[in-house]
DNA sequence: GTCTATAACCGGATAGAC
DNA sequence: GTCTATCCGGTTATAGAC
């Protein structure tokens, strides 16, 4: 997070907080766009505001990222592949028994996303107006590695599935369904979080409580209903 | 829908259509609005694209209207409501058992958002960037004939809930974690539409299909998972 | 590479004729 | 009530100096 509440006042030359690197000023820029798109929308993000939080003028910005459309893609495109990794990238996940498979999707997600709640929102508004994103995302993310490893999630998912439907200890159900329910479950209170709050009358504490409850729960609801 | 797919080329003078009265103006341009706004998202949304859809001039949409942000302001109200009306305006639903409450919920909602699909994800966006928008939603609800059957409803719920956990046929569970897995399982698929379609690879009628299906099997899994 | 200055472009809002 | 014309502000984008 890096307390970058920067005011809008300019800096007086190169370089916020002298002495600093802090990586280089692409980076740097990147970083900020990304925290700025994220809170405002790619639409409501404002170049002016980008520059300001990296510590550049936003002449800059557009001298790396040559258009707003531009940085908007690349941006969409890094917290995209951030948040798969986060998924899906961890080790152990992907020759588990089902129980703890969801049991992980679920947890991993919710303390990923916990503390940046609004990437989920990003994402999706994001996906609904611009689809060809989604589509040059996917596009370029098969064959790569995190992609083989949801296609072997997939596949083991729905051996184990056809398994216990076989051996009567689930009720039918696709792997497809599964999983959206799963996602729906954990993903949901995070994009209508404002509406929940607002209308439980839930502040900032009660909320997370809330959260922390699921978290604990969510998993064995999940289960259970597939009892047959 | 009616076909307004208009063209940006001007119309020679008033009415489009002529002879077709269609409502007063006030009332297109309100309707066209909706659809615009819900398309676009607030922020995306441009008065000309409303005007032309309503087939009048920019300048008669402020005239009616004063401002984008009034503009913007009346249309959430507005869908939102309609929205609630769709979900708990129906006469059975509140005093009926805690299953068919369920079914009844999770079907209402699919039909009703099933032809405006971009309804769920306006509402969610509008309210992450306006939460302000939310409180006075909530604000003027409360009192109103649609809040007091919500809060019947919640009641209703609550006590069923603790009746059957006292009686040993339920696992424990808050109506509130209850109710946010319901709004969860049904809402998720329409605001995630593009990702999930892309991603599974379909085309609009088999994600439909895949809705159908849902609208089938989700009121079973959500009765299956309270099971103790 | 980085800045300042400014052009070019929208989009919302207003004035005023009909 | 409705239109045409125009203003004004903000935002992206470019030119050019350092």
């Amino acid at each position: 997070m890096t307390d970058e509440s920067t005011p809008p006042a300019r800096r007086s030359t190169r370089g916020r907080r002298a002495g600093v690197p802090d990586g280089d000023t692409e980076q740097r820029i990147l970083d900020a766009a990304r925290r700025v798109f994220v809170r405002r929308g790619t639409g409501g993000a404002r170049l002016q505001e980008v520059a300001d939080e990296a510590g550049v003028t936003q002449a800059l910005v557009l001298y790396y990222f040559t258009s707003k459309d531009a940085l908007a893609e690349r941006v969409f495109l890094d917290v995209a592949r951030t948040m798969m990794n986060a998924l899906i990238g961890r080790p152990t996940s992907f020759d588990a028994s089902l129980e703890s498979l969801i049991e992980q999707l679920v947890t991993a997600y919710i303390d990923a996303v916990r503390h940046a709640p609004f990437i989920p929102g990003y994402l999706l508004a994001e996906a609904q107006q611009q689809p060809e994103r989604v589509e040059r995302l996917v596009g370029q993310a098969i064959g790569t590695m995190p992609s083989q490893m949801a296609a072997m999630m997939l596949a083991h998912v729905t051996r184990e599935i056809e398994r216990r439907v076989a051996d009567g200890t689930m009720r039918p159900m696709t792997p497809r369904q599964l999983l959206v329910n799963v996602m729906a479950l954990t993903i949901f209170p995070f994009v209508a979080q404002p509406i929940l709050r607002t209308v439980m009358g839930f502040d900032e504490q009660r909320f997370s409580d809330f959260l922390d409850e699921r978290r604990r729960e969510l998993p064995a609801f999940i289960i259970n209903a597939l009892r047959p």
